[in-house]
RNA sequence: CCGCCCUUAGCUCAGCCUGGUAGAGCAGUCGACUGUAGAUCGACUUGUCCCCCGUUCAAUUCGGGGAGGGCGGACCA
C-alpha cells in the first residue's frame, strides 16, 4: 500500500483544503492550519457492510489530516443508520465492526484513529436531553431540507428529522473542531452551525469533499443504489469492467447533456480524488503501437495529456482500474477472510 | 376526525368505464460504428397489475375491507 504523498511546496492550509469542494469558513480553516496539533476532525458514517468510493474519498482526507497532526475520529453511526431504516440494530452493529476493519485496511492508522460507535453515548440521558433542546430550536422543514440529500426519496419520517440534529450534537460530544463530509452533508453542517450556539456549544468548521459523478453518465452523483459504484468487494475484473463502461470524453469539462444537465468526467475525478492523493506516480501502460508507457507525477499533468489527445481515454482507463484495484485490494482481502 | 385522488416493468405512466392474467417511453442487456465511454443505428429482456375477502366459468379490471402515499377541510373558546 502506498503511503499518502503530498506535493511539496504547499503550506498546511493548502494541504488541509486540497481537493475540497468547499470549506466553511476559510478564515476558520486557516486558523486550524496555523495550529493543527491536537485539533480534532471527524466524519460520521452509517455502518454498511462494504466501503465504497464515497467512504474512501472522505477517508483520503482523514489520512491527510492525520499527517497534518489532527486527531481523527471516525463515528460509526449505528443509531443514525437505524433511524435511516438500514436494518435492525443488531445487524447494523455487526456491520460497524467490519466497516472499521476495512477503514484500517484502506489506510487509516489504527493507532491514530479513534473509532466511536454512536450508541456508546447517544443514548445517555444528557445527550438525549440536549437533543430535545435542539429539537425545540429547529423547524420540521429545516430538518427535512437538511436531510434531503441523505435520505432518499422515501417519505420523510420523524426519525429523519431527528437524524441531522444528532449529527450536530455529535460534533459537540466528540469535541470536534473540523467536520468532514461529502457535499451532501453541507445542509446538515450548516444546520449544526446555526443551532449549536443555542445550547452554548461552538459551531464546527466544515470541509466538504466533492461527489464523484455517476460513472456511466457523468451526470449527478455516483450512487451505490442506482448506477455503478466501485466498492471494496469488487474483484479486479469487476473494477476493470466498471471502469471500461465509464463515461469518458477526452476532456475534464464535458458538454452538458441534451437536457441541459451538467456533466463531469468521472474517470478524471477518480484520478484526481482517489488515485493521486494516494500514489506519488502513476504509470499508464500503453502499447508500443500508440507510443509506449507514460508516467505521471500529478493529476494536472494527466488531465492536460487527456485534453490534448496525447493520452487516450482507453489507456487512462486501464491505469485507473489498476490503481483502484491496488487501493481496494487490502480491504477486499479483509472482507474475504471475514467470510471464512 | 371527515372528504377527495393515487398505488400496474428498475423509473414515469397508459389500460380498467364496456371482466378473458398487460402496453408505451426511458432505463437495462447484446451487436454495429468509433482505439474508451458517450452520441447514432439494429436486436432483445423485464411484471406476486399493493394486500385480503366477495361476485363470476373467469378479476389488473366489478363490489367490500385494509395498508401505504398525496391533497383539502374540520378541530385548535
Amino acid at each position: 500500500m502506498p503511503a499518502s504523498r503530498l506535493p511539496t511546496g504547499m503550506d498546511a492550509y493548502d494541504r488541509i483544503t486540497r481537493n475540497a469542494a468547499e470549506v466553511v469558513t476559510d478564515e476558520e480553516a486557516r486558523a486550524l492550519a496555523d495550529a493543527p496539533d491536537g485539533k480534532r476532525a471527524y466524519v460520521g458514517y452509517e455502518p454498511s457492510g462494504v466501503l465504497h468510493v464515497g467512504h474512501m474519498l472522505t477517508a483520503n482526507k482523514l489520512i491527510e489530516l492525520q499527517d497534518e497532526g489532527f486527531e481523527v475520529v471516525v463515528l460509526l453511526a449505528d443509531v443514525h443508520a437505524y433511524l435511516n431504516g438500514k436494518g435492525t440494530f443488531a445487524e447494523i452493529r455487526d456491520t460497524a465492526t467490519r466497516m472499521q476493519e476495512q477503514f484500517v485496511a484502506y489506510g487509516l492508522d489504527p493507532d491514530r484513529t479513534e473509532f466511536v460507535l454512536g450508541s456508546e453515548y447517544q443514548l445517555d440521558e444528557e445527550y438525549v436531553l440536549d437533543l430535545h433542546s435542539l429539537e425545540l430550536e429547529t423547524s420540521l422543514s429545516r430538518a427535512e431540507r437538511a436531510m434531503a440529500e441523505i435520505a432518499g426519496d422515501d417519505t420523510a419520517t420523524v426519525a429523519h428529522a431527528v437524524y441531522p440534529l444528532m449529527q450536530a450534537l455529535d460534533i459537540v460530544y466528540l469535541d470536534v473542531d473540523l467536520a468532514i463530509g461529502g457535499m451532501e452533508q453541507r445542509k446538515v453542517h450548516m444546520l449544526a452551525r446555526d443551532t449549536l450556539p443555542s445550547i452554548d456549544a461552538s459551531a464546527p468548521t466544515c470541509l466538504h469533499t466533492p461527489l464523484i459523478a455517476d460513472l456511466t453518465t457523468g451526470v449527478g452523483k455516483m450512487s451505490s443504489s442506482g448506477g455503478l459504484s466501485i466498492s471494496m468487494e469488487d474483484s479486479g475484473a469487476d473494477i476493470a469492467k466498471k471502469v471500461e463502461k465509464a463515461y469518458c470524453p477526452p476532456t475534464a469539462d464535458p458538454d452538458p447533456t441534451d437536457n441541459g444537465e451538467e456533466r463531469e468526467n468521472p474517470v478524471l475525478q477518480l484520478f484526481e480524488y482517489h488515485v493521486f492523493p494516494r500514489f506519488s506516480e502513476v504509470v499508464v501502460e500503453r502499447p508500443d503501437q500508440y507510443g509506449g508507457n507514460l508516467t505521471y507525477g500529478s493529476y494536472d499533468a494527466l488531465e492536460t495529456d487527456l485534453e490534448s489527445g496525447e493520452l487516450h481515454p482507453a489507456d487512462a482507463k486501464g491505469a485507473l482500474a489498476t490503481c483502484l484495484n491496488d487501493l481496494i485490494a487490502p480491504g477486499r482481502e479483509r472482507i474475504r477472510s471475514d467470510h471464512d
